[in-house]
DNA sequence: GGGCGGCTTTGATTTTGATCAAGTTGCCGA
DNA sequence: TCGGCAACTTGATCAAAATCAAAGCCGCCC
């Protein structure tokens, strides 16, 4: 499913090596490697650094368009929900994404951390006035646009045409390979998400996904200690399993 | 749910009112506003027009990277298949939206006409070197990510949460939204795909959403001719049953 | 250490939508 | 006007996942 592929994920990384915020000491995700010093200065004074505990909202309904954040670590869930309750998450986060949607036009998103989460943010003029500046920063947040876009098409197959089982599977390839961008594919980690947000990004519901947990531990497909760490004795299998070709 | 909100449309439709493209007579989808006479002209001269028939490709599964189209008129799938063949629609694109993919990065999509499609299109390295003149076209290349994107993530919630019933209502209201945005919400039209085709839209087999729409009419929410022709005789009550706010 | 509350698992049953299997309808060409 | 074919509908049955209902398990606070 290659929701971000190796070489993509590489193509963001490398792009922000040279650049680390001042203020918070971490890399704005990218957005820094096209700033000229004097900017990135200008960018680290704005910006704050917070720690975001689970469940709580990072930037709520409308306020998302009110700033910009870099996740320094943790993880974001991206979520909507029906009048009635129904939930869907439609999107996480992993550090060093970039978070913020550049020229107002509210999604109805809500987004919270999933896990204790740091973030670096900075306000939305200081962000459209760099825009200006610097030519290369709209091309960035563009890039990181398109990314999320190819996640969202990928992950609209396993939602439409995906049984439970190679949901399920699916989910754990997409942590697998995110948690821990710096040494690409985890073979063991924790998972960000409690069951009931597996089940609001699967499209199923709790029950459902415990039990096809249990039946890949059954099969031996992964191993589980405490409900949250897992380990993947072999990938292949997984991706397998997670109707990956 | 607001697949595309009418104001969104505007935005967008209201940008390329000056500038029409003289080879092929049509707007180019918003990314001529943003050009000078020289630049349009330039663009016209690369452009050609084309007709496409249902069910063939506009750009295949690679090419999509290799030229930019404008849709004149009719309406295009795109979609995505597991190597079993499972199939799913990710996206329908209407006139006049612009497709293509700004910075080569494939994601395996395929998009084909669903209808007789009228396009317009001109090749990557023309684009690219506009786009590096006109610091405003990677803007509108920009935000049109940005409105696919809203797009897939309302999408996510539908196929993730939504009933069978509720899934046919969404896709209703979302053609009645789309199919001719001239004009607003339109009350009556022909369905531009097949039941085939909305299942795969929908993550449904055809039995089923063809169920739902025998159940629609006979609940009087729509009325049909010709299996292709819908009526609606009450928006709002259509967007109730499609669990729409 | 004991109990309480939240999260997770497991089991029994029901429901929704898929699958299998005929029919219809409507269109097109002979 | 008549096949013939593809698209669509309808019906019967089946299976996957949802729902309803208890337990476990684990950490935390007293």
């Amino acid at each position: 499913m290659q929701i971000v592929t190796e070489q993509r994920r590489k193509d963001i990384h490398n792009s922000d090596i040279p650049s680390v915020c001042a203020a918070c000491e971490a890399r704005h995700g990218g957005v820094c490697g096209t700033l000229s010093a004097d900017q990135l200065l200008d960018l680290s004074r704005h910006s704050t650094r917070r720690r975001i505990e689970p469940g709580r909202e990072v930037v709520g309904q409308g306020e998302m368009t009110d700033s910009y954040a870099n996740i320094i670590s943790g993880v974001v869930k991206l979520s909507k929900v029906l009048s009635d309750g129904r939930q869907q998450i439609v999107g996480l986060q992993f550090a060093p994404d970039f978070m913020g949607r550049p020229f107002t036009r509210e999604s109805a998103l809500t987004a919270e951390a999933a896990i204790d989460t740091d973030i670096c943010s900075f306000p939305r003029n200081v962000m459209e006035r760099l825009v200006t500046e610097a030519p290369g920063l709209e091309h960035r947040l563009h890039e990181q646009a398109l990314k999320e876009l190819d996640e969202a098409r990928d992950w609209m197959l396993t939602l439409g045409r995906k049984t439970a089982q190679e949901k399920v599977a699916s989910f754990l390839y997409i942590i697998a390979t995110h948690i821990d961008p710096e040494n690409g594919t985890a073979t063991a980690f924790d998972l960000p998400l409690s069951r009931a947000d597996i089940a609001d990004y699967l499209g199923l519901t709790i029950e459902t996904v415990s039990r096809q947990i249990t039946k890949l531990r059954k099969d031996n497909v992964i191993r589980i200690e405490n409900s949250r760490h897992v380990t993947v004795p072999s990938m292949d299998r997984l991706m397998h399993v997670a109707g990956i070709d």
